[in-house]
DNA sequence: GCCGTTGTTCCGCAATGCGGAACAGTACCG
DNA sequence: CGGTACTGTTCCGCATTGCGGAACAACGGC
């Protein structure tokens, strides 16, 4: 795949301001680049209407142009408006954050998450981050519920070793998807060494085809409370069934 | 401000994925750069989730990716949301397009657009388009809407001569907006030389301030019918007013 | 008034992106 | 079935473009 540096580093820009609005110093610190570079970076985007400075500040924000162009490729109701009641009511049901990624090619998106307004600690919210599907629980649920020479295709191509932890051995994929297709939902305890326990459950989109998979996640430590995880699985499972229901064309 | 040329490049590629799903060839005709340029734009565009290819298919469009980023900006109901069902409603009223504008710095965007499915003849949507405030007439409209202060730096700035017909004198805009207030609306009758008449009026969003336009257009030669300007503006004014109550905070 | 910090601008430099050419793949037509 | 036309990808020589350190302007706090 084509590297061009200067995009790569504007959308790296772009994803540091989808956390918050921030200053150029603070972007420069946190994309290791020095800040005449985001400077200049930011100029060029605000001339594309991606960024903005906020009223009275100096801070750079996401701009109305990149919502616009998001939303000229949403003709339909936006999936996340349609995925977001459902989180909701598993927020409500299981007492944890929910979220759902999205498939984009090789990659899962994080399109959106709801937090847990009374616990003081969560998982932190990955909206608008992506990573390749292997190498994350919600993605290798999505991508286990492929066509199968889908599945073939992508595990035929090189598989990105994201961090120490990142499954590439293609036997090893293999038998994780089948044992996921077996259980139909995937648990992951710690799988990333981060203190996270996560359900992951993949639901079809308007195409008819997997397109998302819903999580519930939490610190490992307290989720899922003893005795508690078959409930949790079953609000999950049922919340994808429904979900589907609700993209499928009449 | 700076030009990053491979940013403005990227987002010309974007823009026009914005209209929908297209080739290389296709693309780079439409951009006026060679092919192996654009390849490798989207090649890269590709990489960070902004474009994707479609199944079974060599075309490209828009991707999840920004769509998430996009959203992530937007923690509130999306702007478009709230708005799209007046514009459903001023359509059915008035029997033409309608749509919306957002500002983004100097800028505004056109966030959305209702067709007439009945009309073989109607303006094209510019959904995902931008254009500098004081060279459209929506943006004429709302940037006269803008504190004073804001209008005065705005005008003291470089006013770029999009074309032959934008409006570059500041005394002349200052007249212009002058009008724009003591009327309260905007109408243009082809003002871009383009044969479009439109109805243009500024609305406050939930910062208070007047952030967007909606507007109807339609071909000059069938709009306004003859006698149905009063009734048209009324709906058009009513409709803003209402929608700016919608974003009060309470 | 001084200091610290942020954001912008400048400019020498070379790395990066460019684009023409060549090539591979695919679909269509005779 | 072979030839043609078209699309999309890859390569590589080239020089334009983007980079980043330094300097500077602006602002807020003490």
């Amino acid at each position: 795949m084509a590297r061009v540096q200067s995009i790569e580093r504007a959308f790296a820009v772009l994803r540091e301001l989808s956390l918050g609005s921030a200053g150029v110093t603070e972007i420069a610190d946190r994309v290791g680049l020095p800040k005449s570079t985001v400077s200049r970076l930011l100029s060029a985007l605000e001339g594309e209407g991606a960024v903005q400075q906020r009223l009275e500040s100096t801070e750079y924000e996401l701009g109305a142009g990149l919502a616009a162009l998001a939303d000229a490729a949403n003709n339909d109701a936006n999936m996340a408006a349609v995925v977001r009641p459902f989180l909701l009511e598993l927020a409500e049901a299981t007492g944890e954050a929910t979220g759902f990624v999205v498939r984009s090619g090789r990659n899962v998106y994080w399109a959106d998450n709801v937090e847990q307004p009374d616990e003081a600690v969560q998982v932190k919210s990955r909206t608008g981050f992506y990573a390749p599907m292997h190498s994350v629980p919600a993605g290798l649920a999505l991508l286990s519920h492929l066509p199968t020479h889908e599945i073939e295709s992508y595990l035929t191509q090189p598989l990105e070793r994201v961090n120490d932890r990142t499954p590439t051995e293609v036997d090893e994929l293999r038998r994780r998807i089948a044992q996921i297709v077996a259980d139909g939902v995937l648990w992951s305890f710690d799988d990333l060494g981060d203190g996270i326990t996560a359900i992951d459950v993949p639901f079809r989109g308007a195409s008819g085809q997997y397109e998302g998979a819903l999580f519930v996640n939490a610190p490992s430590y307290r989720f899922p409370a003893e005795g508690d995880t078959e409930r949790i699985q079953q609000l999950v499972v049922d919340a994808a069934k429904r979900l589907s229901g609700r993209f499928k064309v009449h």
